[in-house]
DNA sequence: CGACTTTGACCTGCGC
DNA sequence: GCGCAGGTCAAAGTCG
């Protein structure tokens, strides 16, 4: 797709979820939300198939997949990855003007990375919840500074850290409002 | 002092 | 095989 920002759908500003920084500073009251449908394909809640420079954004968590990453042992356990556990991702597309949208998780930096075709970096997150291997990217776009693209990959073992809505109830809303 | 961020180096996959 | 891009590590620095 060429603009994101005709797709996407918005929530009413009184709805509950306030656990997201940009639902309470006004900067920011839309949403698009993907998940991952194929390899480098994901699919807006609205059945949309993206194929934009977001979705290839993704992609290279995408060629990851199948493996179990096993961050805490070494880089060597990457490729063993006997189990073939296709962890879950969900990308999702925010209009803010911060870049750390607050799910109600912690989450330790672990990386930056300058994108190609994209002056503003890639910021790599992992919950420090022992045990938890979530991980996220996030990632602002070049033609919009005003656009955020979290991806989440992996589901919490543990219960959310805050007492706020977590982001399993924002996704399950996401696609009610789809629908 | 523990938790977290920064950042350069390193590894891997992929296309040519 | 080589170079590039993406992803991760890990030591050092920062902060509360």
């Amino acid at each position: 797709m060429n603009d994101n920002t005709g797709a996407i759908f918005s929530y009413p500003s009184s709805s509950s979820y306030l656990s997201l920084n940009m639902a309470n500073n006004n900067h920011a009251n839309d949403y698009a939300g993907f998940t991952e449908k194929d390899h480098g394909k994901y699919e807006m809640f609205d059945g949309v198939v993206v194929d934009d420079h977001v979705s290839r954004a993704s992609n290279a968590l995408a060629q990851g997949d199948g493996n179990e990453l096993n961050v805490s042992s070494g880089k060597v356990n990457i490729r063993k990855g006997e189990k073939k556990i296709k962890k879950p991702k969900h990308a999702f597309q925010t209009r803010s003007q911060v870049d750390i949208l607050d799910d109600g998780y912690r989450w330790r930096k672990y990386g930056q990375k300058a994108v190609k075709n994209n002056k503003f970096p890639r910021n790599y997150y992992r919950c420090t919840y022992q045990g938890c291997n979530v991980k996220k990217q996030v990632q602002r776009l070049s033609n919009d500074d005003g656009v955020v693209v979290t991806t989440y990959e992996g589901t919490h073992t543990h219960p959310i850290e805050k007492s706020t809505d977590n982001f399993e109830n924002i996704l399950t809303q996401m696609q009610i409002y789809s629908r």
